[in-house]
DNA sequence: GTGAATCTGTTGGATAAGCAACACTGGAGC
DNA sequence: GCTCCAGTGTTGCTTATCCAACAGATTCAC
């Protein structure tokens, strides 16, 4: 469940060692790319021991990998998106939450690494997915929520990954962009009656 | 002697705490003022425990000590006013950053609180006395550098304390006050030799 | 005044983080 | 090939922090 938090009621030092490592994990990555990038570089800016980070996670893939969930989960909150229903509003709002997303996120790893990239598809198509098959869910039509929110989340992160690549400088807005999209994923949902 | 610091190499966790507990102090301080607050409003918003809080001060009036006088110790630490000799250049800087510190701090308490005043003055006082001492004794003129640096110290704290509580639109800027009241200073030191 | 509520310090036991070692791996230079 | 070096995981023990509970103290409403 998208919306459940496992880690809301947790120890407060376990808390802010992750947060740490992560704010340390992101600063790091941003100055020598990912791959250059070791567990004591982290661990030393972080001002965390490194028997610590292997108390927390395997090694430093697996902290890309929470720290890229977590942080696109930070933006669905951030715009209420996690504990809402479906409506054209907040598929519009999704859209561009992922536009953003990658568009950032990419900008903070130099230099660019296909690791990198390859995590933030699988973790942030998987939230999209979750998102939307829940939306359907809720709605009770007659749509397959995991064939539809499949299709959806593959179609709306390979538009954005697209736009957010978009070297032309004739680019159009992020929200330009989604409203140009937006009926094609709703056409992959077939939920024009719920709009 | 002010260049010792004994706090560098400390256990991570303790440096930790005790940052936070700062930063939340100076937070909450800023929205209640110091009187009406409490170590439950301190310890909550740094996300700290508050047993932890007492096993580091003994009550708040202890960590608005610890605050002020470790503020104070790094605005100078960042001219570097603590790794240095006297000349009027450095004598300059300090009484600017005494004007600077004594302003921004008191506009921090809202509502304004005698206490807080107390024991600014009392740690920023000690802590220009025990430079100036370091930098006559350092000389090595004739000068008594307890007599010389305390008179050096009230003069300087009552005419920051004037110059920041100064509400006249016509106030000088700190530069053209601190050139204003440079020469009184080098007089209650008798070290125009050195300068 | 009386009770309710809130804040203060303090305690004992549980748990996370620190630290200093260790053996191991993989690459760089020679 | 070889050594050297830097990074990786892992371990046993120490220490700081957390937590829940406690008995006063203070404040506030009534």
């Amino acid at each position: 469940m998208l919306s459940t938090f496992p880690e809301e009621k947790l120890d407060p030092r376990v808390k802010r060692t992750r947060q740490l490592l992560e704010q340390s994990f992101m600063d790091v990555v941003a100055a020598k790319g990912f791959q250059s990038v070791s567990v004591q570089d982290i661990t030393e800016k972080a001002g965390v021991n490194r028997a610590t980070f292997y108390a927390h996670f395997p090694d430093k893939y697996a902290l890309l990998d929470y720290s890229v969930r977590h942080g696109f989960r930070q933006e669905l909150e951030k715009r209420t998106l996690n504990v809402c229903t479906f409506s054209m509003d907040n598929l519009r709002a999704l859209i561009i939450t992922v536009c953003e997303f990658i568009s950032t996120a990419s900008s903070h790893c130099n230099p660019p690494s296909p690791q990198f990239e390859s995590v933030m598809e699988t973790q942030v198509k998987a939230q999209v997915q979750e998102l939307i098959q829940n939306w359907i869910q809720k709605l009770g039509t007659d749509v397959d929520p995991k064939i539809a929110s499949t299709a959806a989340s593959w179609a709306i992160y390979g538009l954005a990954m697209q736009w957010s690549h978009d070297k032309n400088k004739k680019r159009p807005s992020v929200e330009k962009f989604t409203d140009q999209v937006l009926p094609l994923i709703v056409g992959n949902l077939r939920l024009m009656q719920a709009a």
